[in-house]
Parts: C-alpha cells; sequence; structure tokens
DNA sequence: GTCTATACGGCGATAGAC
DNA sequence: GTCTATCGCCGTATAGAC
C-alpha cells in the first residue's frame, strides 16, 4: 500500500525482486552479492532487508516467482485435450518460446534445485498443487499412449518416460550450454538451429521413436 | 616426493583433492566452506593453503581431474570405429555404467560451467585436445551418417543433432533429477528403470527418430 | 609437512536518522 | 520508505612454531 513518502513502493519491491533474479540467474544464489542487486535495483542493501529479511528469502521468492510460471505452463500444455501429436507439438512450442525469451532459466532451476531440493521443493508444492496436476495430466496422457498402444501405434510406454525424454530434449541443450559449447562445440548459431528442428519436427521424432517395431 | 617427516605426503595431498571432490559434489564450489573440506580430509585448513593456494585452485583442480576422465571417455566411445548402431550402444554403455557409479556428476559439471564456463573450458583445452578430438570424431560420425543416408537408413541427419540428443537423453535424467522429482515426480526407482531402459532401447530409439519416412 | 593461532577482508544484517 | 553508518561474523589466507 503506497503511502505519501514513497506513491510507488510497490514499484521497488518489485524492482529489487527483478534485480535479484536477473544476479542469481548469472551467479548462481550462492555467488551471488548483494551488494550487486541492491546496485541494479538502484537502491540500498539495506532496502533488500527491509522488504526481504534475509537473501535466502529473496532467493526463496525469485525461485517461486520462476517456478509458478514455469510449471503450471508445462502442465497446462500436457494437461489438454488435444491429440496425442497435437498436444507434443503444443507442449514443445510452448516450451520453445519460453526459452527464446529466457534462455538460462532451466540452467538457474536446475543447478539451485540441485543444492536446495528440499526446501525449495517444498517451497514449489505449498504455491501450486504439485501432486494433484501431476495425477490428472499424467493419468491423461497415459490413457492416451494405451489407446495408441491399443491402435497399434506405439510399443507399450509410460507417460513418465514420454515426458523425461520430451523435457530432456528441449531443455539440456539450454541448462547444459556452456558444458556443451566445451564437450561437442555447440555454439548458439548451432542452439538455434537446433530449436528449429525441435519445433518443427521433435514430436515425430519421438513417436517415431516409440513406435513399434515394422512387421 | 615423500620426506622424512611424512613418508606419505602424496597420501595428504590427494586426500584433500577427494575430500575436497565430494564437498563440491554435494554443496557446489560457491557454498562449499573450506573447513568443511579439511574436517573430511582429516587435516588443517591450512594445509590446504599449503598444496593449493587458494579454493579457486582447489576448484580446479577437482574439475580438471572429473573433466579430463570423463571427456575422453565420451570421445572414445563415439570415435570407436565400430558400425554405428554398435558405436551408439558402446557409447550409452560407458556413459550408463560411469552414472551408476558418480550419479551426480554431471550435474555438477553442469553447474560449475555454467557460472565460469570461461575459466573452465580454457582450463579444460589447455589439459586435452579438445578441438582436434572433436573434429576427428564428429568428422568420423558425419560419414557413418552420410552413408546410412545414401543406404536409406536415415535421414540427412548432423553428427552434433545426434550426439546432442543422445547426451540430452542420457544426462538430463541423473543432471536435473532434483528438478525431475519435483515436476514429473521421478524417483530413484524411476531413474533406475529409465537407465535400464536407456541401456537396452536408447541406441534403437534414436535410430528409428532419425529414420526416414514410410515410403 | 603439519599444526596452532591469528590477521584480513568482505558480506549479510541491523540500528537509527530523516 | 529510504538512506548512512556500522556491527559482527565467518571464511579465506597467512605467519610461525614444531
Amino acid at each position: 500500500m503506497p503511502n505519501k513518502k514513497n506513491p510507488d513502493a510497490r514499484a521497488t519491491e518489485d524492482r529489487i525482486l527483478d534485480a535479484a533474479h536477473n544476479v542469481f540467474v548469472e551467479r548462481g544464489v550462492a555467488a551471488a552479492r548483494t551488494q550487486e542487486i541492491a546496485d541494479a535495483a538502484g537502491v540500498n542493501k539495506a532496502l533488500l532487508h527491509y522488504y526481504y529479511r534475509t537473501k535466502e528469502k529473496l532467493a526463496d521468492a525469485v525461485f517461486l516467482r520462476v517456478a509458478v510460471t514455469l510449471f503450471p505452463r508445462l502442465m497446462g500444455a500436457l494437461g489438454s485435450d488435444l491429440p496425442l501429436r497435437d498436444k507434443l507439438r503444443a507442449t514443445i512450442e510452448t516450451q520453445s518460446k519460453a526459452l527464446a525469451a529466457a534462455p538460462f532459466l532451466p540452467g538457474y532451476v536446475l543447478c539451485e534445485m540441485r543444492s536446495n531440493s528440499d526446501r525449495l521443493s517444498k517451497l514449489l508444492s505449498e504455491a501450486v498443487p504439485l501432486e494433484e496436476m501431476r495425477t490428472t495430466v499424467f493419468g491423461k496422457l497415459q490413457t492416451q499412449l494405451d489407446e495408441e498402444h491399443a491402435a497399434g501405434r506405439l510399443r507399450p510406454t509410460s507417460a513418465q518416460e514420454l515426458v523425461v525424454a520430451l523435457i530432456s530434449m528441449v531443455l539440456f541443450p539450454h541448462a547444459g550450454a556452456h558444458m556443451l559449447e566445451a564437450a561437442v562445440g555447440l555454439d548458439d548459431a548451432a542452439r538455434q538451429r537446433l530449436s528449429a528442428w525441435r519445433r518443427a519436427e521433435l514430436a515425430d521424432f519421438l513417436l517415431r521413436g516409440f513406435a513399434p517395431d515394422a512387421p
């Protein structure tokens, strides 16, 4: 609630959050310095304390905002009522667009969850109904996969298996960008070509992969 | 070279390196505390300085030992003279075995390279002939892919594309273990099932994926 | 080579004025 | 709500004895 001293206090809190987001995503929370965040937000360190109490709580706020955006987006696409192929294409398309806008988010989420999985997953599960969404989404998807199997178009396939394959191929080239650049020379241009390929081909690629042997 | 004070000085240096390895892999370098490393090695903090001067140099030593082990292992399998399908299977098999022994290494490498890619990739490229290995390995692989294409068994496929797909599907379930656990409920048991599936099926899965459309 | 003890610096947190 | 100033801790680095 703005007061007379600053009619736009909300904006400050948000500027801090945005600044923290940028610094945390770039450096990782552990290596990030609160001073750098304050500078980026154009405020004093003391204000971070005023709004967020501690660096950890600030990190939680940043993480939560990201996760609460990304997770439902993924689940929404996977849980739609589209037929299987369209659903895969839609999911890949949403993810690709999100990645084009923020290519480093997956790496950030991955790295932070790696060292703080307990705290962060608890945090996330308090904000969104993780379990419920998973059960309904995966339930529906599994039914589709079973139908495709019955129709002879897929081998027996678990929804989890398919989703992990999809996520791996979509996120890893970005999450592991630096690693892949060193290991296989995957530069920016190549990554963009790969992204274009995924949007056009990945759904069918996966369906071929899970298709039964030709008789 | 051991002296009379400690006939086994080399062992101390190695114990420190191993302890640092464990702590760095678990916490990430930025969040790791030298005290914890010293404790784990059963020595005093001062000895870390004696052998490695700074925490950063110690981190470099740990990273380098890991990277120098993993990278040639991958390239060795990919650069062998086996026919395509066997080569893929062999690569997957080596990687799977390495992952079974050290499931968290990919996440460690990924996260460290994420915030220190310049320093670390320079370090790595001074220790192993990155470029050369890549060119020969990818050259040979590309030839194989071209032959398969000419024989009508594959669509036009770039070696990089194939290798990135392979690495993504093998490493991501481990590197992003915590993230995937939260997002899709992938627990230890499921991860093991997935690993078994990869060893048995992934090579053929990829080959089907890159196969041409049925006529 | 290994230890004890300490110096040094920086970061997160906070008090208090405005 | 925002700032200046400062505290207190903790981690790294180092000196020096053995």
